[in-house]
DNA sequence: CTGAAAGCGCTAACAT
DNA sequence: ATGTTAGCGCTTTCAG
């Protein structure tokens, strides 16, 4: 899409020098407030520029404004929502303009998003992983020492930088809190095994079970993709199959809890009398739900993660630096003491 | 934020050209396709870019990316993340780079935003408006036929795109099927009563009324501001207050519809056995819940919006100009009949 | 087919 | 205090 295409011719900063009687740099001067005007040439200028209906731009290639590219695996995730709610506040206290790009977690839209964002000069990148691979453009992006910020993942890259949460003792926690309440088989849904989350949570369930000589059973475990829907759809399975006994469900993700709850109460089971059920994320949702869950500091998650990547951009620090949030467990009504 | 702040040198076209001994132009013809270069040439130009490690940028001054503000009121609310949804999958189709902004339901902010998205020079708008009064930028921009379009609200603003939905039949839907069910007292959420889809929506609800010669009774009426935490702290007054009878509640939204169950539950109603309820939007939760509530084409807004502008942008279409679509009702489980 | 040069809208260095 | 001019990184005439 080109720019004569666009129909919008406007007035530019020599239309106001030209009719002020000034020069553009005078016109300049006095947008940016930067050196002093004689204030009659200051006011003539400001009243050019009403007069004009100039818009004042700030698109300049020499000096221009921070620019950073925001990759979300999927938008319609609230968890996300949250944690771009963290971005654009900070955002704002420098400027930075933030451009979306939604993954809708198709590795193909990430490669496209990628490429575009790098074409489009931008000055950083805020990058949530949630694919099986790493984009090659990232090792090209890392290997440049490009300005960029994983989210959610700690993944064996080096020198990169990150800011994550502690998902090894949240998880722990959950567990353990489920054991306390007497449960001893406790069905664990995680998300995809590749991502660090889901790995990390699933470590973090296997030494909650093992502290309290649980044996760990593979068969207890059922992999979802991040999606209540298709969370809902294993569950069901599971609970037709017949395929092991459990009293409690751990799941990798608040959305999957949502499906897992949802099949559960399809097949007659009531939460929590019949079954617990423990999330992870604490969406807004959660709270209505009352379901019990770990809390991921979204918000900071985002806060964080923009404040690394502008001391990137600045060349204020190098990678690698990570910063690692805590999760915490908020205790609702979807659990039971069993004992 | 300057670009001098900024640490970030990197290899330009210029460079490229003088290494492999040909012009500017002549890379920036095999980067674009654009005339037919020597098949030698290409290849060197190409050749040199990998060694190089040159990144290709499309930043001229003179053909840029079509550059699309989204103003959103609430990134946390889970409608609007689906009309995102939509608006980034049609921008993909055009290149187009998408430049958020969450205005967190502040008027301060939306006003910042408007302002810093035409100084970065942006092509078009997408506008959710949400605040009592509409900012004084927009009337500008209107006057200078700036591309925008406004969603969500018809709004009395003469000329003007927009794209919204049929509320008042998806409002009307709603009261008529409650008052089939037998419900003759329906307590109504509103969200501010000057936005247009609330304002809609409580005529669909009056015409639903009057339609069946149930008088309208304005103490039935709560208004909430969108969000599920006032209409929470809202119906617990009312019941606390014994404000009016009511038999089942019509929120104007899914959130507040959350809100009003969670405040029913709370003050020992069951949902639907002692009282039905309704929302308005179909929120990707509303499922998991079994909601019953209108649908708004949340998807096909965001798509419809942004297919609009860019014939605004491209000056195919002039102002005014306005899509409507359907909403339509959802039947799910919190409703009974109580006939 | 290719290079020189003008120019997009603005800022900043340099004169005066 | 202000104007002139070079340039940001690229595209696009215009010559040749």
């Amino acid at each position: 899409m080109k720019r004569k295409d666009i129909n919008h011719k406007s007035v530019n900063m020599q239309d106001v020098a030209d009719t002020a009687s000034t020069s553009i740099a005078t016109v300049s001067r006095v947008i940016n407030n930067s050196t002093s005007v004689k204030p009659h040439v200051r006011q003539k200028v400001l009243e050019t520029i009403k007069a004009l209906n100039y818009q004042i731009k700030f698109t300049s290639l020499r000096t221009k404004v921070i620019k950073i590219g925001l990759l979300i695996p999927d938008i319609k995730n609230p968890y996300f929502s949250i944690l771009i709610s963290g971005v654009t506040a900070v955002s704002k206290l420098y400027d930075a303009e933030i451009i979306l790009c939604n993954c809708d977690n198709n590795v193909e839209n990430e490669r496209y998003h990628f490429k575009k964002l790098l074409e489009l000069g931008i000055d950083g990148i805020i990058y949530i992983p949630f694919a099986k691979e790493i984009n090659s453009i990232v090792y090209d992006l890392i290997d440049r020492k490009f300005p960029i910020v994983f989210l959610d993942r700690k993944s064996d890259l080096k020198n990169i930088c990150f800011v994550t949460s502690n998902n090894f003792e949240g998880s722990y926690q959950a567990v353990t809190y489920l054991i306390n309440l007497g449960h001893r088989d406790i069905m664990f849904i995680s998300g995809p095994s590749y991502l660090s989350t889901s790995f990390t949570r699933l470590e973090g369930y296997k030494k909650g079970l093992a502290e309290h000589k649980i044996k760990f059973n593979p068969a207890k475990i059922i992999y979802g993709d991040t999606y209540q829907k298709t969370a809902y759809e294993e569950v069901i399975k599971f609970i037709e199959k017949k395929t092991a006994h459990f009293t409690a469900v751990f799941a990798s993700n608040d959305l999957m809890a949502f499906g897992a709850w949802q099949a559960l109460e399809e097949k007659g089971y009531r939460i929590p009398d019949n079954i617990s059920i423990i999330g992870y994320d604490d969406i807004p949702f959660s709270s209505f739900a009352s379901l019990t869950t770990v809390a991921q500091p979204g918000y900071e998650i985002g806060t964080n993660a923009i404040l690394l990547l502008i001391d990137l951009i600045k060349g204020r620090i190098k990678p690698p630096k990570k910063i690692i949030l805590r999760d915490s467990l908020i205790i609702r009504k979807s659990c039971k003491n069993i004992t």
